[in-house]
DNA sequence: GTCTATAGATCGATAGAC
DNA sequence: GTCTATCGATCTATAGAC
């Protein structure tokens, strides 16, 4: 904290408003189509107009912006679980967070959630990516199984056995749906969509029709 | 067919009894734990005390190799099918089927099923890999939908809805907790299979302490 | 901060001897 | 069927000019 007292004011010279994050957000999209395996410094050079030189300048290895990456990640899941945290109820906020899941749907070519990426790719990831990993992954959780003990107690959800358990199942869902989405199609991970909530809710949700 | 007739006898000169499947089998392990992206053919080399030329004198290239190895899945996962088919009733043939999820798990490192592998790296399969991959990912979901429908016809299983929707949610839940297992632990995915048991047969399955 | 240029490693793949 | 040897492409990463 307080870092920005004696440090650089930051300008930005060219094009880009900060070549870091547009950095960061170019690499987060090339990982959620691809992979962390599946991009290369000259993807992100390329579409952004840079040298790899230049990318290695904000970040010397690869791993270090992998782990940029996920910290991110990190912390925009943590500021998306602020700004819901005054919303009605439970129920609304978990419809919140399987909207942010069919936006990834809808996205360009499908884009995976980080964690399902990197629990795929996670015997080739390096220990410090593996430890931010592992956060997210224990955040997010926390998060869900808070969600769905408070929707229970509240009334507006249901379901049978531990918030603990439920929340692996919902989540685990949600993820590996996006994955079979991409090899048998979206509507698979709208029928996904309809089960978890006509079986939290006991109320058959009205789609949209057969793509 | 019949192609047996007129072709070399097939010999096994050395060590291995038969070097292609002993690299198919080498190389779906390799998948399972690091990716189709995060294995190369130094990788089965090594491992199998080959060169890498003899590699590929079986798999001139590697979209040979990963084609072969999904086809070989697939016809590994029809046959399971066909040797269960005269088992006792749908719940039993379901538990098997989490089973062969749980030893996944407990293998060395966690190995993920393939469709999961194959839908987090889909953006980078070629396009016969991805026909491939979506053969696999219809006919294992077809025979889901035929056990869970089967299995209520039969009183043994309940849950809401359609069976077609139900089969996304337990093959997504399943193979996205393989992956969360990796990041938080195998006692996930223990979680996962017990709150997916009490759910379809209103039973709270007696599981194992936690590790 | 971004560039040119390049090192060093690894990868997929091929040619040809045995 | 497996080997040695090698090619060309790609990738991560660094040095140094601007």
């Amino acid at each position: 904290m307080l870092q920005a007292a004696n440090s650089k004011p930051r300008r930005r010279p060219r094009g880009q408003p900060d070549t870091r994050s547009a950095i960061l957000s170019c690499a987060e999209q090339l990982m959620q189509r691809r992979g962390f395996n599946g991009f290369s410094y000259q993807h992100i050079a390329t579409q952004l107009g840079l040298r790899t030189a230049a990318i290695h300048y904000h970040f010397p290895a690869k791993d270090d912006l992998g782990v940029a990456l996920v910290r991110r990640y990190r912390e925009s899941f943590q500021n998306w679980v602020r700004e819901l945290e005054f919303d009605a109820d439970a129920w609304t906020r978990l419809q919140a967070y399987f909207r942010t899941y069919l936006e990834h749907l809808e996205s360009d070519e499908g884009r995976l959630c980080p964690g399902g990426v990197l629990g795929a790719e996670f015997g080739t990831l390096s220990d410090t990516m593996r430890v931010e990993a592992r956060l997210l992954m224990r955040e997010i959780y926390a998060w869900l199984v808070l969600t769905l003990e408070e929707g229970r107690r509240e009334g507006k959800l249901r379901f049978q056995g531990d918030a603990y358990d439920k929340a692996v199942e919902v989540g685990a869902a949600l993820q590996g749906g996006l994955q079979i989405a991409r090899l048998a199609g979206a509507q698979r991970f709208r029928q996904l969509l309809g089960q978890l909530e006509l079986e939290l809710t006991g109320r058959k949700p009205q789609i949209g029709p057969l793509p």
